[in-house]
DNA sequence: TTTATATATTTGTCATAACAATTATTGTTA
DNA sequence: TAACAATAATTGTTATGACAAATATATAAA
């Protein structure tokens, strides 16, 4: 059982170029990071910063600068919340929510450009394995 | 067929952290990153960097800055290459080797780690699932 | 042999990420 | 309520990485 890890990671990087790259020759100026915070708030809008950052496996520091990023591009808005002035509701706007459907089918390409000559039933193996690693690298 | 993308990308990241944690654990000053190409070098001594960055999947600069930092640190050397002005033998030096070899058993604690409640036969399936998305963005 | 092209490496810029430390606010407890 | 601990977000630092562009040298073609 050798390096698997260098593997994982050589594949994740395959995939999030071919993603970047179809994003830059659509004109659709995200990167893939932004894309998985951007996501998660067209499936639930107002969240946390917190609560973006544990559903997308990202520190703290690193979705603060996501959302500096996306709020001066105008696709999302920090807004108070009421009652906890630490926290804010994370939005996206009009054009945030354009842009997320501007970009879904190209995520949708990418998956199936890398799923190619491979079953159904290999995602559910794939995603056990990986599944297997990351908790047992949560203790 | 979903977000495998970003569940590889994750399970990249944590096995990463905890090779990290264990070198600083352990007085090992370098990264996952540093310890691949020392690795490679380990392995056979002297390449170039873009012989180094083909193995290791980094591109031309990354390479060239990860050597930056394992020469600041006299880990490796830069030796002219004979016959040809442009290119560099990047040698492991006696401090390097030392690395490797005080490193190397911590790789395999966190490969061993991650591995747990796997078997033999799903390293084999792991490894053709990734390896053909992999081959399936190399065009 | 000049010209053009290819190769090896470097530099610059920006984004992501990990970690440590800080600030501001809220919650808990003595 | 005053002291302390927990939480949400930010800032600083360093490394990796993707891409574009530059430099130097080597190879091929005219």
């Amino acid at each position: 059982m050798n390096s698997y890890g260098e593997y994982l990671d050589r594949t994740a990087k395959l995939i999030k170029i071919d993603l970047a790259r179809k994003f830059k020759n659509n004109g659709i100026e995200i990167t893939p990071e932004q894309w998985v915070i951007l996501s998660k708030l067209n499936l639930e809008n107002g969240q946390s910063q917190t609560k973006l950052g544990e559903s997308s496996y990202k520190d703290a520091p690193t979705v603060s600068r996501i959302i500096d990023l996306l709020c001066k591009k105008g696709l999302t808005t920090r807004e108070p919340f009421a009652g906890d002035r630490r926290r804010f509701k994370i939005n996206l706007t009009k054009k945030g929510q354009a842009i997320v459907k501007k970009a879904t089918p190209f995520i949708q390409e990418t998956r199936n450009k890398g799923w190619q000559g491979l079953a159904d039933d290999d995602y559910d193996t794939l995603m056990r394995i990986i599944n297997r690693i990351s908790a047992n690298f949560i203790d």
